[in-house]
This record gives structure tokens, sequence and C-alpha cells, in this order.
DNA sequence: TAAATTTACGAAAACGATTGAGTGAACTTT
DNA sequence: AAAGTTCACTCAATCGTTTTCGTAAATTTA
């Protein structure tokens, strides 16, 4: 089947190419009868105008660009899934990007950014110690910037997030409320945003039951065979923790895996909430309680405000949007005789 | 910060737009010195060609299209990894669409990419009963398509699919060997490739050992909740089964949710092995024995014979590649005194 | 040294859609 | 009925690159 552009239509018509091209636009520069006609046409022959020669004139593409760490984690899977959604229904296209916690190719992304083939950029941080001179000279250039999760607080536009120090606090004062006396903190890296919130709403309720003393920060990495050695240290060394607080799901796992390993029983030797997505957590062996993330929320909500933003063509606003997440306790972290934490 | 064109670049060194674009392409026809003093501007100025501008000209536009049923599916989100993984390397974008298992938004993703948004399209595809017209209508405009895992029959072009039969035999015998009798299969949808092929293995091992007459396949379909109740009602039907084999990760999860609620004995009252990517397949309550695909390397494998066809700018030949998933066997079901499944 | 070739660049026409300005004809208005 | 409006189009420039063709000057060849 030949190409069909304006051309095509115009040609078959007898009228000229902006004709057909206003008439597509409903513009009320042409009559009834003709738009009718062309729209017919136009249907038969299942034109489709060409998005680039259009992106070209108009100055905007309609596509936007979406970096993530990675998307096998299933809080990204899921913010995308909700991207992907609004995006579709506001005709928008989704480009991803992996930066698999590498600050390297965050930046070199960005950098091929630049050229315009997005209209904006939904970004979540990648782990590496960062300088953000790359997302400075984007926001510099005016290329529509949303944060969520992973957020750069140096730039001032729109952060979709989670309560993360709420939350941090109240995972930790769960554990605590169900007997644990020396509970660790796994940290993923302690320069990241939301790492850093968790970790003070932590110490927070500590410091609440005057526990400050026995607070322990591990930072575990983003390699799963590195976090496994530090947990495994962790429980080696000469004060082991009895809970055990793990920022992200990367690191419950761990936790489970080198349990597992070591025949440590959760809850009854060590009690575990983590940040988690997991569709399986109530099917975990025991079920692990988990801070869950409004993920797709965030996802549509971020989407939401770039898509608006970019309607009226304004720049985005310096916005902090906080969705809550909700503690979800379960098996892991299982206190005996001092209450009940639901099952499911 | 103003935008930076060849105009630009032109103006600034005193040369025309051509010399500057065809400096860029390191073209024959321009002196070293020329080109030497062209990119050194381009590079302080952070020159980026503007993509739309290169596609219209071109006719290519480095864009490719992954259409999935949903990215928060394990298999999916690797096999999106791959993909994006050689994408970054080949120096071409993702854009990734969601069916969310529906022919119509299949359909209208479909007409979508007749655009030339992209430069061919990796698809998996909806479980939902189809009539490929929308698929026969890309292919015959001549737009490159590479079918993974869910493939379409009718269409010769490239399919990367696992050996479903062979697994699903493997998986079935898997069972019949560990003790079970009475094996159930859990089907997402009849009219699936995928699923008709993992079907007919199950057929067939239960052939070999003349247990044709217990075959039970139950179509399961592709909500949460309407699976659950189909499995509920399997269990509680006059002969239930105490095996099954799960043709997809979802319903390898219901049929826990189901057990777990109703309070059946896994493995000792119904074994269990499911085709799943999960990370924690060796987690779960009891380990759940999986068949597991290659996602990854699919995906990996899918784009890499997109991108060499564009390359070359051949059409996509007509060729199978089957990769092989492997039976991991665990806790969910093993047989008492009939020889060993590791642990793991 | 005249002719042929190579070198290094510029002019201009695409690619396909959009859009402001221009244009006859039909229709109002006074 | 002359002047002004509206209607329904067409013309042509434009978006930023790429690429073919043309052409002076420099170089090689006969």
């Amino acid at each position: 089947m030949a190409k069909v552009d304006l051309k095509t239509l115009a040609r078959e018509l007898g009228v000229s190419v902006s004709t057909v091209s206003k008439a597509l636009q409903d513009s009320h520069e042409i009559s009834a009868e003709t738009k009718a006609r062309v729209m017919e046409l136009a249907q038969q022959l299942h034109y489709q105008p060409n998005p680039y020669a259009s992106s070209l004139r108009r100055q905007q593409t309609r596509n936007i660009a979406v970096i993530v760490p990675e998307v096998i984690n299933h809080f990204f899977s899921l913010a995308i899934d909700g991207i992907e959604s609004v995006a579709q229904a506001s005709h928008y296209h989704v480009l991803i990007y992996q930066t698999h916690d590498s600050r390297a190719k965050e930046a070199s992304i960005c950098q091929h950014l630049q050229s315009g083939r997005t209209d904006g950029i939904i970004i979540s941080l990648a782990a590496e110690p960062q300088d953000f001179t790359h997302l400075l000279q984007m926001h510099e250039r005016g290329i529509p910037l949303v944060f969520f999760d992973r957020v750069c607080p140096l730039i001032d536009t729109a952060r979709i997030t989670t309560d993360d120090f709420a939350s941090g606090f109240n995972a930790t004062a769960h554990l605590l409320q169900q007997g644990a006396k020396r509970v660790a903190y796994l940290s993923l890296a302690p320069h990241l945003s939301i790492d850093r919130q968790r970790q003070e709403g932590y110490l927070e309720a500590l410091r609440q039951q005057n526990l400050t003393a026995l607070a322990q920060v591990v930072y575990c990495g983003t390699h799963e065979t590195e976090a496994q050695q530090a947990i495994g240290q962790l429980l080696h060394s000469p004060h082991p923790p009895d809970g055990i607080f793990a920022s992200v799901e990367k690191l419950a796992l761990a936790t489970y895996a080198v349990c597992q390993a070591q025949g440590w029983q959760i809850p009854q030797r060590l009690k575990v909430v983590g940040f988690a997505n997991l569709p399986t957590a109530h099917l975990l062996n025991p079920p692990l309680s988990t801070v869950v993330q409004p993920a797709f929320a965030m996802g549509q909500q971020a989407a939401q405000t770039l898509f608006t933003c970019l309607k009226t063509r304004r720049p985005i606003p310096a916005q902090n949007v906080t969705l809550s997440a909700v503690l979800e306790p379960r098996g892991s972290s299982q206190g005996f005789g001092l209450g009940k934490t639901t099952g499911r």
C-alpha cells in the first residue's frame, strides 16, 4: 500500500493541500461539505498525519520521556503503567529510558534529550552519587521536568513524592511496638532524597523511645550481592539487630534471602518491614510487612501535571505533591502477646 | 539559552548550512580543517540535531514501538529491559504502549503507528479473541514487525518464542513424576499461541502416561477475580485435581491465593507448577516451582533482529527463533518418597 | 600550457504538515 | 448600486535537515 499524505488527499479531491489540512483540523474557513468529503476520504485511505512533519512545524512532538533506574522494579513499572495510561488518554507517546542507577547513563540520556525529541521529561533519579549539572542544564533550556519519588531538591519544578519521613517513622515505630529493641535501617544510597527522609523518620521514631543510642544505619548499595554481604555482616556483628527496616524492596528481599540462607527465623529472631510494591508480599514466607507506595497514582499524577502544563504552554510550577504510603503489617513483623497484626 | 541549529553554527562560522551539515556527518567533501572548526563549535554550543527535521528528510525516525499487554508483569518488564538495553546501545529510542489485553486498544495503537512515528514494532499480542486485521494492515504497509512470546501465526515475520510445547510437557511430566494423578491445566485464553502450545504439551504428557481421560482444562481469563473464582470452583468440583499447571504467572499466584484462603495445603494436597518470572518464587510459601522464560534475552533478541533489518533496510525475514525455558522445581510440586527436588 | 580532474564548498530543492496573507465570488449593508 | 463583509478557498513561506547538483579554484595530467 502506498503512503498517503496530504498531497494524495488533495489530488484525489481536487482541492489544495492547505484546504485538506484545514479541513482535518476542523477550521472555520472550510465549508461543512468540503470537510465531510475530506474526512471521508481520509478515513477511507487510513490517512495518518506524519507526526514529524507536524512536530517540526508546530514545535511540539507529543512525546514525553520517562527516565527511571530500571523497569523491572515493581514500583517503577507501576508508575510507568500510570504514566502510560494517562498518556494514552491524552494522546501522548511515552519514551522509556533506564539509567540502571548510573549517573553517567542518566547524564547521557539527558544530553540526547536536549535535541527536542520530547516535549517534557518525567524522571526518578539514579542512586549513584550525583552532581546535577545535566538536570540543571535541561531546566535552563526550558525543558519541562517532573520528578517523582527520587527527586532533585535543587531544581524548582514539580515533585511527586510520598511522605517518606512519616512512613519511615511509622515503620520503625511499628517494629518497636511489636517488641523489637534494636532496629537497623538498611540504606540504599544516603544522598538520595527518599533515603534521607526515610532515615530521618527512622531516627525520629528511635529518639521518641530514647533508643537513639541503638540506631544502626547500614549502607547496602544497589548491587544484590553487595547488599546481601552487608546484611550478612550485620547479622554476625557483636550486637545484631532484632528488627530491620529496609528502605527499598530490593533490600527487604535481600534480607529474606540472607535469613533463609542462614536459618534466621523471621519474625521470631528478626522482625522485618520494608518499602515494597510486591504483588506477592502476602504470599511470602512469612508474609512481608510492607510500606506500600501508591506507585500507579504517582505516575498518573506526574503525567497529569506535565500534560496540563504542556497544554497551556506554561512552565511547570515549583510544587510538591505528596501522596501517602500505607503501612501494611503482616507476619514478618509480628510480635507476640503484644496485640495482633492482621494477616492477609 | 537560545536554541542552536545548523543555521546558528553556519552564521557563526561564516560558512553555509550545507557545509556544516556535511562536516558533522564527516563527509569527504569537507576539508579536515573545516570539519574541526565545525565540530568544535558544535560541541561548545551543545548542538543537537533536531531529530524530527532529520526524520522527515531521512524517512527514518530511530524510534521503535513496543506493544505489550502490561508493563507490570515481570515477564514483560524483563523483556522491555532487554529491548531498552539493546536500543540504547544502538541509539534507538523505545516507545511503550500497553494493551491491557484489549483487542480494541491494540488495534487503536496500531492505527496510530501507521503514521510513521516508528521505524518498527515489537509486539506481544493481547489475550482477547483476535482478528488480526490491524496487524495485517501494518504488515502490508511494510512496517517492520517482530513478535515475541504471544505471536501471530498468520503473519510471516520474525517470531521470538520459547519452546512452549516442551515446557508444557516437562512441567506436566514433572507433576506426574512427583506423584500427582489428576493434573489440571489453567488456561489464560485458548486461542493464544502460547496457551495452545503449552496445553498441547500438557496433553501429550498425560497421553504418554495414559492419563488423557483425566485431562482437565480450565479457562480462567485475564481478570484476577474471575480466575480465582474458576480455580475455587475447580477445587470444589466432584473430582478435584491434585496437581495444577498454570500457564502463566498470574494464574499461579491466583492458585496460591485461593489455596491460602481455603486452607488447601501445597504441595500436600495440591502440587503446583506455573510459568513465572517472579524474583520471589523461592521466597514464597511454599517456594513455587516455575517454568522460567529467558525474558530478558527474548527482548534482546527481538530488538537485535529488528535493528539489524532496519540497518540493512531489508524486510524482516520470516523466521522463528526459539529459546528454551527452564523448569525450576521447588517446594510447591514436591512429592514424597519419590526422589528429591532441589530447594533453592 | 591546455585540458582534465579533483577539492571544497554553496545554492536550492526536497521531506510533509501548518498557517498567515491573499483572492475572487457571493452576500450585506446603507 | 457602490462599498464593505463574509465565505471558501489557494499561495507560499516555514519548521531544521539532508542531499543532489553546480561551480569556482586548485591540482594533476597529457
